[in-house]
DNA sequence: TGTACATCAGTGAACGCGCGTTCACTGATGTAC
DNA sequence: TGTACATCAGTGAACGCGCGTTCACTGATGTAC
């Protein structure tokens, strides 16, 4: 039956919330474009309707997890230091679904599609740029610099602290890099 | 037809080569079972004489990619600068099938068997104790310390190095991290 | 505002391809005598 | 050392399951008058 233009929005939407979760938690294979529609409440011969294929949904996904806040309040962003703490708690290790795309799905996503990896691309710079605001340094390179060299600590440690199977190491590995950082 | 003993040990080294750089090039779904025999130069059908499963392939991929060196000349160690150097090389990035696993497979390995996770466990312990031994700081504890956040760095900074598109925000990404590091 | 019809989002059965896995068979190895 | 036979690594055809994708159909929406 046909609905309304705004609950076929809320669908795409609810779809588009369950892949990106689903997604993250489980990697792009193991989990079916069914599992992701019934997840959203629908059939999935419906989702075509909405997408190409998978692989444009994952592009989608990505986008739509990635997407940049609409007006960031850029007179209260939380320091580089507070948001490694959060990004390096045992709770964002715990909770791959709606955590940090990049430590879920960053190896699988190497391999993705380009629509994919032109979105990536696109979140990396922005996510850069957002980071270098609150880096410590005197100039405007050496705080990208620092912004840059966080990041990819805090990526590194949460993708290792994930792979152990040893909960004690892997909260080390959590605990000594927030320390590294000097968090 | 039956072979010599010696040529069954070479072959199963053959497949366990073939799978580690498949793997760690395309991913572990990507790469089929037949494929990897192929690229040993045996058929299909010889597969499960060698292992139990394509999850036990995987494990003992990693088994032997990340196999300890045997007698390591503890008196000539790279310093931690000169491997992040090369880690965060253009040429590593480039050539992930000869690579770091846990920059090429980190998250998808998150998801793996019970066995390929105890195997990576023993790996990520043995990585940390020996990028501890060159590692600067003052006591055992710093140096440690020094060894995790460095290496997440590493590992980290190569993940997004290789998913972004762009090769001047790439290199960028790792010429910072090394940067930053001080390399 | 009310009616008639075209549109189209969603349904669920079906398709077909690919891949992991199995198995009967082959023929060289390795062993017993 | 030579012969006869059991073993077993590898071959390649076949199986079957799962998943992405397609499609004829349904029935409520939205529009033309």
């Amino acid at each position: 039956m046909k609905i309304t233009r705004a609950q076929v929005m809320e669908n795409r939407a609810r779809i588009l919330d369950a892949a990106s979760r689903m997604f993250r938690e489980r990697g792009f294979d193991a989990v079916t474009v069914a599992e992701v529609m019934n997840d959203a409440g629908l059939t999935h011969g419906a989702f075509y309707g909405h997408f190409k294929s998978k692989e444009d949904l994952i592009a989608q996904a990505f986008s739509h997890a990635l997407a940049p806040v609409a007006n960031p309040d850029t007179t209260a962003l939380p320091s580089l230091k507070d948001l490694a703490a959060v990004y390096l708690s045992p709770a964002h290790r715990d909770n791959p679904g709606c955590g940090c795309a990049f430590a879920a799905l960053g190896t699988e996503a190497t391999r993705s599609s380009a629509e994919s990896r032109q979105v990536l691309t696109e979140a990396i710079r922005r996510k850069i740029d957002e980071l270098s605001l609150t880096a410590p340094g005197e100039s405007k390179a050496a705080r990208r610099q620092a912004a840059i060299g966080t990041w990819s600590a805090m990526v590194g440690a949460l993708v290792i602290a994930r792979v152990t199977d040893d909960p004690a190491l892997s909260d080390e590995l959590l605990a000594e890099t927030r320390a590294w950082l000097g968090v």
